[in-house]
DNA sequence: AAGCTGTAAACTGTCAACAGTTGTCAATCC
DNA sequence: GGATTGACAACTGTTGACAGTTTACAGCTT
């Protein structure tokens, strides 16, 4: 399939090779068709996108940039590895940003906003009483997803994306399971409450509390989790050695 | 000056012209020499700096990610512009992610570090004493780096950093003074009491304290500031009209 | 046999040239 | 007179080629 092919035609698809080729490797990197800690040739990827190496170098300078790829001069580009300390790192992080746009939310919502929110709820409990996952994960993405647009503050949104992109970079397995769905739930109703009645504190409060908790059901799932993470106050130094992988 | 002679020679300082090239648009862009809204030609930079359009086309892209430049296909680079909404939430942004900071260094803090941050206190009350604006100014960033470093995550270092960068492109003038050093200095000194007890709670909301007031007091000094400023649950698009600019 | 050295292949960094697009400006038509 | 059209100039998008570096491997030395 040629790139060009992707979407019907408008005048504001027409993009430069440079960020189709950024987003087709972005997309591959995502799916793990391109694992973490693979090494990326410029002459093959433009070979096999039917590029030259121009758009191609430029691409791989904006995925730098946005945390999905190394740049060595002189030896290549590889795809990024996430050890075990940064991936909980990024999960803190995210939460902060996740909490911030809650409360964001809560002081700038509008009633149309509430209404979508209140919509993506109602269809939650729908899939939860037809015990769909895979319909509940793709609303709980939807949640979010309302959350972040309608915060209304883009630079913290383009950070937030950025930052999840960068989390698939960590394993892969587990990110599309929700195991405990009526403990989501709950978490996702106190949120759209809290950002309905206004009160900006608790919601981001409850923001926090739902990203620790999913970080915490996730990171639970791993193979021998490092005793690092409970441990407060821990030295910096100590923490790299135990790096997973 | 050429380029390749800013630093002493080392091995690992042998960048690729992109990085150099990079670097010297976004030092420009943050003294102001290209000012807000200034439209970039590939070629002119690449004469200017004696490299050819390669290069200066990749730095485009990694300042594009960076949030620094904007890219219309066909039409060329310009500096972004930022109006008095989109820098109030920059402002917001960076608070939250400042307070984040905050929060994790108290978590993780090591007496070598809490000992930093008592003697750039120490120094900054001398500055004080000595009406020394200037100094005060220099040891007010070392300490805001100091907890930037020392909170340990280092996506966020780079995300705060990258939003410090950004802020620079609204408005040039008052970013470097500060009016009222003793109510900045009390501030600090929450911060790092919070910090060095370890409570973490406090030296969130002591951090988030400190940058809501600068960007008040910096606000404040604005020509006409937008009433949209203080109205909470303001709708969006109404704000975007106000803009500043 | 283990280690070192030199050579060659492969790849990245950079450049200059070509192709295609946008914007300008003057001439033309209604 | 105003709008439209066409050509020209300037610039961006892309390409292929060349130079310099890294890496792998074969051959030599100890």
């Amino acid at each position: 399939m040629r790139l060009e092919d992707r979407k019907p035609f408008h005048a504001s698809n027409v993009q430069s090779l440079t960020v189709l080729v950024q987003r087709e490797v972005e997309r591959r990197i995502l799916t793990g068709e391109l694992p973490a800690g693979e090494r990326l040739s410029e002459s093959a990827l433009a070979a096999d996108m039917g590029v030259s190496r121009g758009p191609v170098r430029e691409a791989m300078r904006g995925l730098q940039q946005a945390g999905l790829v190394e740049i060595v001069a002189n030896k290549g580009v590889v795809v990024r590895k996430i050890g075990y300390d940064e991936a909980v790192d990024l999960y803190d992080l995210r939460g902060s940003l996740f909490g911030f746009m809650c409360e964001t939310m809560a002081r700038r919502r509008t009633d149309a906003q509430c209404a979508v929110l209140r919509d993506k709820l109602g269809a939650m409990a729908d899939a939860i009483r037809a015990d769909d996952k895979d319909r509940y994960y793709r609303l709980n993405i939807e949640f979010h997803a309302a959350i972040v647009e309608f915060c209304g503050n883009s630079r913290a949104r383009t950070v937030y994306e950025g930052i999840v992109k960068e989390m698939h970079l960590f394993r892969r397995r587990g990110l599309s399971r929700i195991e405990n769905m009526e403990a989501s739930m709950r978490e996702h109703e106190a949120i759209a409450e809290a950002i309905v009645a206004g009160r900006a504190e608790d919601a981001r409060e409850a923001g926090i509390t739902h990203l620790r908790n999913g970080r915490d059901r996730f990171l639970a799932t791993l193979d021998p989790a490092p005793e690092s993470l409970a441990a407060a106050g821990r030295d910096r130094a100590l923490r790299r050695t135990a790096t997973a992988e």
